[in-house]
DNA sequence: CAAATTTTTTGAATCGTTTCATTGGTACGA
DNA sequence: TCGTACCAATGAAACGATTCAAAAAATTTG
């Protein structure tokens, strides 16, 4: 019982040949259902598994499909890789996941790696300035889709999701509770989700006249960051409190909650109004359950599979980008201040 | 340019036998400068990849790792994750990782696809019930590791966190503050890790004459949960309130933490003192920083990979079981009430 | 300079599948 | 009975790498 026994020791010991063994496994309905039964007695009793390696040198491919993301720990990518592994599993294929944790050189190691398996395919939500190696990509012929990026469609498909209607859809939220007085509360705006998250807020602003959004950079995305945000506010006094804080993230919501209640001088929703975005985990959670928004991860993960598919299928190249729409998630935290 | 590039094209592109190319891949030392250089540009032109599924087929085995974890959005396996990543690149092998969600099934279907892919060992936090499964394994002759659950010395080597002696910790942490009247919130007690941190508190708290530990039933292990425990805890007023509580988890500590705090009649941690488990990133920033028992995780993910290769070393199967001690976290929460 | 030794290169054999043209057998209609 | 289909089963060839004994080339030694 050294060696674990190979197709050939499958034949030997039922008794056919090599090919018919693999049309058992392969073709079922070619083999008759007496040798069938005795092949298959034969693969138990040897305790026979495929060797999938043989298997992918012999079609010249193999059955999974790379994914790399900036970050596991992230639940939004969590979501997405989820989702994608459903959706790889019901048509037959595995996802192979590489956490790049935003560095290049770790995804470009995951990039050879998957390539030396011979992937199908490969779906990436690249680190940084990203064209050289994704052009390398291309030539070398990984049918790609780029997750969480746009991507010039003479060159990739991709899946995104529209941060700008989510900023705008947001923002339009505390508006449409009565809100004149906005601020939003976001990390670098280098960062392009930051952004496109407050350029749609603007948008909204804009279509009511007597509205207005400040804005107020956060040294970062973090809890701590929102709440020195939220000090901040505080120590203004309530005249010059905003009416409506939109966050370009749940933890600096978080943190801008904390400090707001911490305090006792303000409540939420009745003296402000509290949106974040990403809806994690925590939003509902919190001491005053947080409106935000939430991007259908599920959807997109999904999606690049299937764009993906379409990419294997067909030789010629027709690159699709999809760009889906973000969801309010209403709670306690945006009520409306006559409600209460 | 259609398909991909093999080691024979490069070897009549460069004018040497296949076995040379293959040289210069494996024993560079063993081929001559010029020869070498001549191969490696052939190598470039033509933008030959390895295909890993030729070799494996040779080789026997692949350079890969299969890692089954029970929930990858759970933080603690994403840090063993992080981890085991690391240390196996450090030696040359990828990880395949498997999420098992808590689901016999799915894990079986990981199982037999990395066994497929001829996974130089398998690195498994088995779903529920288990000698069966496992037993298969051991028949197949996969190195396995089990982590985070104890095994029989005799059939598999694991790696595990003390859980008793971390409910010791965070218990005797409590007494040695000043805190008296303790009390344990946690989820149901079929949960091994739950029982376990419960019995080491009560070790703890025996070690005083004094003190004494009530049992409040969760149902669940969520900041909801959190919230309602702490709730009844409030109802009760003051004088029937524990002075040190600890959570099975910090997301029932940040729970208990809400209703103590939202209602502003008690403060943490001069009336009543709070320490979770776990140390997730949210216990840092919660309003007032959360004490919380922290697992070795890093530690965890690197020396499972270091008792699997042991295992893939050598034959002879000599098992280990490695138990890690958390580490106390001390923070606000738990700060000495004369110190406040 | 020839012999001995070392270094470099060669190429056929091999790993375990899948594929597919071929063979053997059976049934059916003419 | 023969010819034609059809169905099952066969087994050699191929996939692309690594290995290793043997050949070839280069280097050292006497």
């Amino acid at each position: 019982m050294n060696r674990t026994a190979s197709i050939k020791d499958v034949a030997t010991h039922a008794g056919v040949a090599v090919g018919t063994v693999s049309n058992v496994l392969n073709y079922p309905d070619r083999v008759s259902d007496r040798t069938k039964e005795r092949v298959l007695r034969a693969i138990d009793q040897l305790g026979f598994v495929r060797n999938d390696a043989a298997r992918q040198l012999r079609i010249g491919h193999s059955r999974t499909i790379g994914l790399i993301v900036l970050d596991v720990g992230n639940p939004f990518f969590t979501s997405v890789v989820r989702a994608a592994e459903d959706a790889a599993a019901l048509q037959g294929s595995a996802v192979l996941l590489g956490d790049s944790g935003h560095n290049a050189s770790r995804e470009a190691n995951y990039i050879d790696l998957f390539q030396e398996q011979r992937v199908q395919g490969l779906l990436i939500s690249p680190v940084g300035d990203v064209t050289d190696r994704l052009d390398l990509l291309r030539e070398r012929g990984v049918p790609t889709v780029l997750v969480d990026r746009l991507a010039d469609e003479s060159k990739f498909s991709s899946v995104a999701v529209d941060d700008d209607a989510g900023g705008y859809l947001a923002a339009r939220h505390l508006l449409d509770t009565g809100r004149r007085r906005l601020a939003f509360v976001g990390g670098p705006t280098s960062i392009r989700q930051v952004a496109d998250r407050l350029q749609g807020a603007q948008r909204a602003v804009k279509e009511e006249p007597d509205a207005s959004l400040e804005v107020l950079e956060a040294e970062g995305q973090t809890v701590l960051a929102g709440r020195s945000a939220g000090n901040m506010l505080v120590a203004r006094g309530r005249a010059e409190l905003p009416e409506g804080i939109f966050c370009a993230n749940d933890l600096l919501a978080l943190g801008v909650m904390q400090s707001l209640t911490m305090t006792h001088t303000f409540r939420i929703p009745e003296d402000v109004a509290l949106i974040g975005y990403d809806d994690i985990d925590f939003a509902a959670s919190a001491v005053v359950p947080l409106s935000s928004v939430r991007q259908p991860t599920q959807l997109l993960g999904r999606t690049a599979i299937e764009l993906l598919s379409e990419e294997v299928e067909s030789q010629n190249p027709v690159h699709r980008s999809v760009v889906f729409t973000p969801e309010l998630v209403v709670r306690q935290s945006t009520a409306a201040p006559d409600a209460g």
